[in-house]
RNA sequence: GGGGAGAUUCCAGAGUGGCCAAAUGGGGCAGACUGUAAAUCUGUUGGCGCAGCCUUCGGAGGUUCGAAUCCUCCUCUCCCCA
């Protein structure tokens, strides 16, 4: 994996580059949309490849090994083959899991007991399988098996946890180092920073993480319910430590607003659901600010949704008409709004890009940050 | 023409003397959602000057301290037989 940086922004951290994969190139900063099992909720992958253009995609290692199994993906030459993607891919490792579905696991410092979700059965994730496990889906970029701490989180529990994932990390590096992908071509080993809330503790984390020389590096255990203040203030003393010519990767964010702060810290990639999951829920996100498109206001709103769009779903279809798809609980009404949301978040990430290119990032920052998170 | 069943808050449908402004579901309205156990979940849904009051259970009377619930008549609907 190779990443350059070709341009900075006058102001602030905010820069703009190219991540190079086997599964070809990544423009930074970049908007990863979120495919848990190998499949972004509601679209094609040729909807997202030709009209969202997105140049990478989010697997999940705790769902892929759930279902179908690691066997049939590697059997298969990998996820991309297998869900016909064929462009970069990233796995996450489960570490967010052991948040997520707290009350069925148990976690030790060996590692994880996870109760499937589907069937109960019990599946043990260690650092070493979480390797293994992500060696054989093939995803280029891997993520370190970790422990995504909830918020609130005690300062005992925090420092504790992040000493784990940090001895997890090694176990992940050895096992990671000692192994290849199956697939033929490469992948990278993301580790992650932790820490909670707690400045202290998430700089101790960075340099721990600094000092892998990892390809890239990634912060965790944020946008999990603490006020933007606390996520904006730990990823800038994270930032600050991560390595300046590696990517940086926030798990995670956010909002359009939390990625457009969070570029300016010195973040390059993102991945959330919220575009897809609140698309699904109603939620637009749009160039003037969000919508509720179920809201009883836009029944007889005919203009497009998103006028000065440029995906399909932008300009051919009306906001009463996607209303009515949403009220009648129509699978298209999901389709669009998936679309539209993805559409816009790699607007907003290709703007964000060439704002950055003519050195104006910072200040078209501030004018977007208030546009976007209006409520319509 | 004869026999039977029933009319409940937007709809369906409980309730058959006080704990009923009335269960539950649907629909409506609004909210939540940040490395996806989510095409999910939550709240609300007669009116008002709202810890109280007013108007509601087909209509009109009546019984009772008290009625959506009991009685009488009326109106309408559905089913069966001819």
């Amino acid at each position: 994996m190779d990443f350059t940086i070709s341009h900075k922004d006058t102001n602030g951290s905010a820069r703009a580059g190219t991540i190079l994969t086997d599964h070809g190139p990544i423009d930074t900063p970049v908007f990863m949309p979120v495919g848990t099992a190998g499949a972004v909720k509601a679209l094609h992958m040729k909807e997202l490849r030709e009209d969202i253009c997105a140049p990478i995609i989010l697997g999940n290692t705790y769902h892929l090994f759930l279902r179908p199994g690691v066997n049939i993906v590697e059997q298969a030459g990998g996820i991309q083959k297998f869900n016909g993607w064929n462009r970069p891919m990233l796995t996450d490792s489960g570490g967010f899991q052991i948040y997520s579905m707290s009350d069925i696991r148990k976690f030790t410092e060996d590692g994880v007991v996870f109760h499937s979700h589907i069937d109960g059965s019990k599946h043990f994730f260690t650092p070493e399988r979480a390797i293994d496990i992500q060696r054989s889906l093939g995803a280029d970029i891997i993520m370190a098996f970790d422990e995504c701490t909830p918020y609130p989180c005690d300062y005992t529990y925090a420092s504790n946890s992040m000493e784990i994932t940090h001895r997890w990390l090694d176990r992940c590096l050895e096992q990671f180092n000692k192994t290849t992908c199956p697939h033929g071509y490469s992948q990278n080993l993301f580790p992650i920073v932790q820490g909670s809330v707690y400045k202290d503790l998430r700089l101790r984390s960075a340099e721990y993480i600094a000092a892998k020389g990892a390809e890239g590096n990634a912060i965790g255990g944020l946008s999990v319910g603490e006020p933007v203040e606390m996520m904006y203030e730990m990823t800038e003393a994270v930032c600050a430590i991560l390595p300046y010519d590696r990517p940086r990767y926030l798990m995670g964010v956010g909002t359009p607003a939390n990625i457009l702060e969070s570029i300016s810290l010195g973040i390059d990639m993102f991945d959330c659901v919220m575009p897809t999951r609140n698309g699904r829920n109603g939620m637009l996100f749009t160039r003037n600010g969000i919508i509720n498109i179920r809201n009883e206001k836009w029944k007889d709103d005919f203009s497009p949704l998103e006028p000065e769009g440029e995906v399909f779903t932008d300009y051919e279809y009306s906001k009463a008409y996607l209303r009515h798809l949403f009220v009648s609980k129509e699978m298209l009404a999901a389709m669009i709004a998936t679309i539209h949301n993805l559409g816009f978040y790699m607007w907003l990430m290709k703007e964000a890009r060439n704002q950055i290119i003519a050195g104006t990032y910072s200040a078209w920052k501030d004018v977007m940050v208030k546009k976007l998170m209006q409520r319509l």
